[in-house]
DNA sequence: AATGAATGAGGGTTCATTCAT
DNA sequence: AATGAATGAACCCTCATTCAT
């Protein structure tokens, strides 16, 4: 990598980080170039030195975005060893990424909704897919590690997995709606219980 | 109401069927209201003869769907007496009106995130909130009525009810991303089994 | 052909002919779609509703011209008998057709231009070359013709026809260049006493 | 002129060599100053230190490639001293120059196009008006000599000159058109037969 | 002198909305 | 009441030009 490229990858993450507080505040359709370009603090033109158009752009965005806080959450799991810890430490982390902070999950959800006609606009989507499946896999691991050490009851392994993903997704529900009636700690903490109780 | 009243509100009625076909298969972006009116047959101005603009059209066929569907929920639960079975019965009519076939929650989902941020176009989507709180509220019913009949755990009554209907709202992740591999109805049959062993 | 469709070629044909007058004198680089509707006196929106696009918008208007174009030439060569005669009048007014008035042929080329290297923007420029060929055609018919009446001398028709019809292209560069100096109507003559003292 | 205008003299041609082979591919629309730089292996900031701006770099390009052209032409020429061989040979440079090859005069006419409304964008665009000056004087000069050493008829010279031009020029046509089907080599063939049948 | 990253004016195009019929 | 032709604001994107290095 030349000192060059160092610096436009800088850039690109720059631009990056920007386009997503946008993203996530106004939601793909409602978001310009121009809305972004003023974020980041660059003319309109420049975004397109980056990235060849608003949907690579935001494709490019929503991939980081993923891949950083995958990497974030999977980095801090693998330190754990004992799988009921580490499964419970994934809810929360997971529930943490997905809550109102992030929001990156109510936008992964409009640009899905988009493209899931099959005619929709997004064709690197694979990657979302490919972030989902990831996800589930690693608490298919989880799962099975349990099941292994007679830590957790012998569940089906896959539908459960794809459960707790959903589930998880599923918690960002109260956010776009309900935002003041519910409490969300309240609601992990039930998360946990219902899973944990399931498990055991 | 006078006969013309009735004939206004038949339109309506018609306008929103097929205005929710096109929506649940386009998404709100990519929906014309130029193919609306073409699906319901009828010519591109008269859509204003009866909805002032796109949004209230799309505000008031999410609404509707989401009325009738709760509608026809309701009745079928309401003949039920038993708490547990009016709760298994409850997840599988949800999973029913999420599935893939409705795409309601889909489309639900990208207006919702469109209107989240407060300065959002959707005026009118207090609808969906109360949409949802009265779906909560009729879980949180059901759960108390089978404490109270002995027939649940002491559960945090708000938070589990919550909790459920994220659930539901959850199962439509896999639609979008990872149709083919995901087995639904294990997926369910997994979310009935963790519910009640949590509720047990 | 239905009433509607009436209306619509007729709008069509509206739009062309102003179209035309502004390409004429602004060229295709020049002349912005704005510039055609104003002269047109509708909105720009409106272009569109006619036309797919600037280049489907062009593209039509220079086939159209063209075939006026031919069409009134074809017509009045068709009255004429005498091979000679024929080609006498042929000459002028394809002279006239090319001459500043109308300005077509600098139009022609320049998109011509822009189409001939293969991956130029013009696709249904089709048209041009077969009005091109269809000219050719007509003149080397009439000198078959003459040849067959012993009126002209056994010359190499295809490349004869050719020849012709380049010179009056050819007669289109002073107009761009000298239009002051030349004496179009004494160059004029020198075609034809030029073309005549080959023939004989 | 100090060594270093002579190396900017020599920069200036070496930029306008590779500019005149992208804009004769391209034509003007379609090249850009980045295609240019790309072609010369210089940096797109260098073109501007070398001309002011798009309109001169291409003026110059195109007034240095005629300037080669002509002198190219003139040097042989001067060499011969019988008039018709002079004009005959004047004929064959001139397909030549004009022939696929050199596509110069495709860019030309493109060039002239735009700059021929007079609100056009080429002001520089006399140069192109001289440049064709001096050739209609040229073949002026040719035809009286032919004329005075009674080798040619007592023509009309400068109807004839402007003509003689024009039909080179219009021999462009077919390169644009009909590339395939048009035998170049007969057709010049039959303008120097019909040229000088003209004159005898 | 040379560069190329940054810029933003400007163009083609879309589509919600209007209104004359 | 019903229509769909007309509209133009607004958006994405291009590319000639500038200027800090």
């Amino acid at each position: 990598m030349t000192p060059k490229m160092v610096d436009r990858e800088q850039k690109r993450l720059q631009i990056i980080g920007s386009a997503f507080n946008v993203l996530r505040d106004k939601g793909y359709m409602d978001t310009k170039m121009s809305d972004i370009a003023e974020a980041v603090g660059i003319g309109k033109g420049t975004l397109y030195e980056y990235f060849a158009n608003k949907e690579e752009l935001v494709a490019a965005t929503v991939e980081t975005m993923i891949r950083l806080s995958q990497d974030s959450i999977y980095r801090e799991l693998d330190a754990i060893a004992d799988p009921e810890e580490k499964l419970r430490r994934f809810i929360r982390l997971l529930a943490e990424a997905f809550g109102e902070e992030s929001g990156l999950f109510r936008l992964f959800i409009e640009i899905v909704r988009g493209s899931g006609g099959g005619g929709g606009r997004f064709e690197r989507m694979d990657y979302l897919a490919e972030a989902y499946k990831r996800t589930t896999n690693k608490v298919e691991a989880i799962l099975k590690e349990g099941i292994d050490k007679g830590v957790f009851r012998k569940v089906d392994v896959p539908s459960t997995a794809v459960l707790l993903v959903c589930i998880m997704d599923g918690l960002q529900l109260p956010y776009g709606l309900d935002r003041k009636s519910v409490d969300v700690k309240k609601v992990n903490g039930v998360v946990e219980e219902m899973v944990f109780s399931y498990l055991k």
